[in-house]
DNA sequence: CATACATTTGAACAAGTGTTCAACTATTTA
DNA sequence: TAAATAGTTGAACACTTGTTCAAATGTATG
């Protein structure tokens, strides 16, 4: 009687627990910059280009030679990734060396892996 | 001379680093699967539910109650984060409870606002 | 300066995505 | 059994996204 499911149709749930989920709701603009990192993880390109730079740093053209693709591919996609500070580069001559911008990314992928791994 | 930075014109890195780079290559469908993960953590209404059901397990209407959604664009996504293995579900008469299938998800999405948030 | 090369950029296109609406299933209750 | 309720589903739509191609930067070198 005292902890009935919270049936729904009028939404009565006991005062204090709406509260305590309301307090726990994600704002829009978080969840939307949230969802914006996860989001530049979420394709396979990218993910590629990320493991590639894991333990090194790499030129444009490496990256596109190691995953067989077009240069212009790889550096739209770095733009990506560079625009929501996941990689950063740097500048040699006509070289661009790009690498992780930190070690949270790194983390990020190698909890995926062992999120998808079990 | 020793570490001349690799030019790129014809892709002449030293034949142990080029090994050793092809090496650490993500498989194409590990790739995917895991790009998969994060395409799903990649939308901002799909955050948002997961944050409803971070410390408690909720039906589907309450979740809607709470977003201001319709009850069928949140099952749409939950259908989606069902699949994946990112919430898992239990069924109790009429009422469907979600929950976050495993601590990864909450680890994962704990990394990610301390990545943006810093 | 002219040439070569590494990278970036913009436009365009096909393919994919999130929401809505209406119809449907499944379960409870009268 | 009939009505009510919780949830699912499929089709449709506008919107977004990843790649390609061609053209444009910027930087070194002859």
């Amino acid at each position: 009687m005292d902890d009935d499911r919270d049936a729904c149709q009028i939404f009565h749930i006991d005062e204090e627990k709406v509260l305590k989920l309301k307090a726990g709701l994600i704002g829009e603009y978080k969840a939307l910059t949230l969802s914006e990192i996860f989001k530049a993880l979420g394709d396979p390109t990218r993910v590629k280009i990320l493991y590639t730079l894991m333990e090194n740093e790499l030129c444009v053209c490496d990256i596109a030679s190691l995953l067989g693709m077009t240069v212009s591919a790889i550096s739209h996609q770095l733009r990506l990734l560079r625009n929501l500070k996941i990689v950063k580069y740097r500048k040699e001559g006509k070289m661009v060396y790009y690498s992780l911008d930190d070690e949270h990314i790194k983390k990020l992928l190698e909890m995926g892996v062992t999120h998808v791994e079990e």
